[in-house]
DNA sequence: TTAACTGCAAACCCTTTGCACGGTG
DNA sequence: CACCGTGCAAAGGGTTTGCAGTTAA
């Protein structure tokens, strides 16, 4: 896969300058800002191939579109501002998943959103 | 607001006797299994109904559609079972929110998926 | 009767895909 | 030349909506 071309440098410097997980949108609009352009589906194209060498994962969201963040976090959550708007990322996990599932349950795997106002919105 | 249509009788009936909240898709194959029929925008504008009177809620999932339970069941989260791909309720909530995110956030509310194997399909 | 509910088809939004063109080695 | 990457337009899947006909009170 080539990383070097104009559309996914642009793909990726939006990503890292944002710092924090974007929408196929946000990442769309976010090379317009720069005075450049890609095509939706190149984006979309890009970040799946992204995905798929593990430079990049996705983030599913409930009811929303997926954000995609740079991989090798390693165990984490998010936090969605209702105010900005953002999705930010949580490193701490302080939830005890294997004691909430009832007898007979095999836990895999969890996911954890928080919801309210991140420290830039908040009064 | 009229529950008692053919139609709304028929998709309060499945979502009750499936005891598990239910995808717009899982309710029509439901009241299809009984040999009657609804059209599937019925489906969703009684199922929006039904929540706008707060007679359901809407459990929004991550990458997928939503799935809809009978509301009142206060502060819980919910088990997506990987082999059978049912989504159960979890009524335990062991997760310290507060603790996890940095300080300067408000934190408003929550959700938590957890995945694996649910009771009836676990070795 | 009349206000609400339903079916059908079309529209919608987000995402994916087919195809022909473009850029690079 | 050979290949991927790209743009465009069309197609998909899930959900919503406009409209005309139907049903419940």
């Amino acid at each position: 896969m080539n990383l070097n071309t104009r559309q996914r440098r642009a793909i990726l410097d939006v990503l890292e300058i944002a710092d924090h997980p974007l929408s196929p949108q946000e990442i769309y609009d976010g090379v317009g800002h720069y005075g450049e352009s890609v095509n939706m589906s190149t984006v979309y194209r890009s970040l799946s191939a992204l995905v798929k060498r593990e430079i990049l994962e996705e983030v599913k969201l409930p009811g929303e579109p997926s954000r995609y963040e740079f991989s090798g976090k390693g165990h984490h959550h998010h936090f969605r501002c209702r105010k900005c708007n953002r999705v930010l990322v949580i490193e701490k996990c302080a939830a005890d998943v294997n004691s909430m599932v009832p007898p007979g349950y095999i836990v895999e795997d969890h996911d954890l959103f928080i919801y309210g106002l991140c420290s830039e919105c908040s009064p």
